[in-house]
DNA sequence: GTAACTGCAAATCCTTTGCTATGGA
DNA sequence: TCCATAGCAAAGGATTTGCAGTTAC
């Protein structure tokens, strides 16, 4: 990771704050329309940029649910839930142990050696279960 | 599913056939490719639509990963794991057992209904990682 | 001063869609 | 015959890129 490259640049600050801000996981259309709220001719070739300078640098996280990709300020190791009814997305922390047996029970059966796990839940969220 | 919907097309039944053949898990691009070695004026057109219909037939399965789509005429449990050398995806069948308590420990501390779950595990598979 | 960054617009994918013709039942 | 499906080409949507001007350091 590299946290000490490139220039400020209130363009792309404003952007990490519009994600550290946000417990939703926005795309790039909804980030650049919180942007230019912000900034009002941010263009949107400057925020798909520093998007990805962001995710190079380790500062924030690409999730891509579907076809689409989402970004997230949360580094943390951690999982989502998608609600099929609301397309809420949802962060799951798993107790790692749970998923430690799992791994080297991968990794002995396929010799493969394992860096990361990507889980995605898809479901209905309890909001919308109860209608 | 709707497994008995459609008419037969030589152009579907050869899409279908060019997955059923393949343990890679194949792009649109690459399934193209192969059926217009087959069938060498087909278009790219009905490439996408007969994959939209098969995957909505529940004959075939898309699987998402990065950006990309895939498709896997497996189409019984199983999960995928992702190369970062040779992007190679490989198949994962994991004891559902395994899978359970997990998946209801979820539920429990979150009220969400889970209906299935999406494992990416990404790695160096046992062959790169030999070099 | 200079290299990184910006906005803008054009270019590049990837995928869907509208149209007319064809072919399976 | 009739309607699903085909090919083709254009449209649409997402993302990247080239360029000239601007800004951080």
């Amino acid at each position: 990771m590299n946290e000490n490259k490139g220039r400020y640049s209130k363009q792309r600050e404003t952007i990490y704050q519009i994600l550290c801000d946000n417990m939703t996981h926005p795309t790039v259309d909804e980030i650049y329309m919180k942007a230019r709220q912000i900034i009002p001719d941010i263009s949107l070739g400057t925020v798909y940029r520093n998007l990805n300078v962001l995710v190079e640098q380790g500062r924030i996280r690409r999730v891509d649910i579907g076809d689409k990709a989402h970004y997230d300020a949360k580094i943390t190791k951690h999982y989502h839930f998608v609600c099929k009814d609301c397309g809420d997305i949802s962060d799951m922390y798993i107790d790692d142990e749970m998923l430690k047996d799992f791994i080297s029970n991968v990794e002995e059966k396929t010799g493969n050696k394992l860096e990361s796990v990507d889980i995605i839940f898809n479901g209905v969220c309890s909001h919308c279960h109860k209608e």
